[in-house]
DNA sequence: TATGAATGAGGGTTCATTCAT
DNA sequence: CATGAATGAACCCTCATTCAT
């Protein structure tokens, strides 16, 4: 990598972190690009020399959050050296929800994305390089479960969406329950789901 | 009601049902609102005499729309003499899917909130008279079905979320499946997650 | 005065109060028709059955109201017995003076036009039956004096433009000094404008 | 000076150039930002890049167009070798009333504000560099007197609070003097204050 | 007389985007 | 590559005034 390249790549990481910090504590409506150039300490048209806009840094950062969270959710499951399919799922999910509740600006971010959808554009078609495959995690998991399931990838949704979907408002709002009152619950409906797939 | 209460309910209709108009195709945040006015053929100032601003007027939309929606499911329910509680329950599920998939504006427009947070505040503390108060439908229904359920309320979050989460998804996108791929995935669950609060 | 021209006077009385409370309290730029008539419990249209405009209704007001300072203070001299012309004017003052630092609202408003200009349109040349015509106490005061005076009416120009319009400085803002302080400086330079047209 | 910065200057000049001439005329609650920038033939946008509004525009006209009228008074002051603090006075005062009679606008524009806080603002504790410290002056003409005053602050202060007070309605209304009629009674009032002050 | 719903021009302000330097 | 002044459309919202009832 030449030194421009570098130079490049340096700016490129300063607006990227800037715009995370502005999102998550302001959200990434109220952050204007004038915003973003004034804290990076660069010129407004740099920015259009990177980046699209507003949204198009938003994705990326997306990506490598989402990415990066579920990285360290499966690095801390193996540190852990958790067994047994469901229970690494629900090591998982605790841990994502966990970080999550302790970085609301970062949930608030990601959450009108963080379902299937992006998590899919995300994490199992990842565009960038340091963005992980979670789908080869996942299939890594259910081969070294010895189970089989049936349509591990629908299964693989409904989990996501209904821990993502449930922690959000509980995580944010408390609403119907708090986070520790909710994971109980969760956990017996994951066991519960995933018994339902595995034969 | 005199002349002018007409007039003045037919001018907030007419506000409404262009606002529903134009959210529910170009999207709440890409209508302004000069557009709602123009539409309605009303001026501008005309907007602040009924409403506080655009997400008033929404967030009476979603009120609206939402307890019609599930009103309808309730009553079809009972046209099709459904019995047994998680009959029922999958009943209205299917309802109001096959109702948002024809309709995925409308689904576009209240899914940001078709969570529990405002199904909460929509259907269960309902503001004005024409809006269902979904809990005690909820409740007679639990009555009805003989059983006892151990902390109902959470049960019914779980499956709002995580029919609402996955439906818009698969609706939208046909993500990871298309609808009717997934009604039996999450019938099968539903009726899961309700066996686990029974006894 | 029949029983319909006392109502309309009542609701006269009506908005000039509650426009005054409003003037001096949030001031006049701040205060809007709707403020007026919502406070006075009076439809908007009623306004304009009495009043043209904002700025009507605070020309009216600023007549009475300064009408009534200058007639308690008139009044409040004769009740103390001051004696001889200065002391007179002196008295006055600062008894007008003490009255506006007790009503900062009140020389907010009459302020911008607390200058020679209103003060004659208000006093010397009153328009309605309730408003004192000062120039004939003035000129009582002058005659009682046993003293002739060159230009009398361009002396008390000179004394209430100095009084008031370092007055205003001197209560709204302490600035160069506070009231207090000021008084003795404002008592020489009056006198000293007196004993110079006096002979 | 590069050829942007030197666009910088002539942007703002223009903005300050128009908005007085507007200010003046129309006066400044007549005046919109839209009319600013239509007549200086810029972009709305323009304007917020150079003022915070309309009042921050406004201040610095006041601050520029009373430090240049004061300074063009000591000028003249200077050249017609005027000797003797009280003559010094007088002249200074003539010299600015002739001018602000010749320039109604002005007189209208900075009237509100040409009282002791904004003269003090503008020409006392002067913000920009091209505004004169009027209280170096002030002094300077204090210690070439070879007299000693009391309280020379306030001396000043009743001084510029008469003579802006009673010009202002002297000049626009002639009322209830024309201003050659009001002059000999300012310099005897503002000799017989300074006499009180000195000693 | 009294009402108050309706008006709509006009206000101030923001901000993504461009482009000459 | 980098700059940042300039743009100008678009935004939301206020409010004095009117007029049919």
């Amino acid at each position: 990598m030449g030194k421009a390249d570098q130079n490049k790549k340096l700016k490129m990481d300063n607006l990227l972190n800037t715009s995370f910090e502005l999102f998550t504590s302001k959200g990434i409506n109220k952050t204007s690009i004038s915003d973003i150039v004034e804290k990076a300490g660069v010129a407004k048209g740099t920015f259009y020399l990177y980046f699209k806009d507003k949204y198009d840094i938003r994705n990326r950062l997306i990506s490598h959050k989402s990415s990066q969270l579920f990285l360290e959710a499966y690095d801390a499951m193996h540190a852990a050296m958790v067994t047994g399919f469901e229970n690494r799922i629900i090591f998982i999910m605790n841990y994502v929800l966990d970080a999550l509740a302790a970085n609301k600006g970062l949930l608030a971010f990601i959450y009108k994305d963080l379902s299937w959808a992006v998590f899919k554009k995300a994490l199992i078609n990842p565009a960038g390089p340091e963005v992980v495959d979670f789908r080869a995690v996942y299939n890594k998991m259910l081969n070294e479960s010895g189970m089989t399931f049936d349509d591990p990838e629908v299964m693989l949704f409904l989990i996501i969406e209904l821990v993502g979907s449930t922690g959000y408002s509980s995580i944010m709002y408390s609403d119907p329950v708090p986070l520790n009152d909710l994971k109980p619950h969760l956990e017996k409906s994951v066991r519960s789901i995933i018994a339902m797939y595995a034969h």
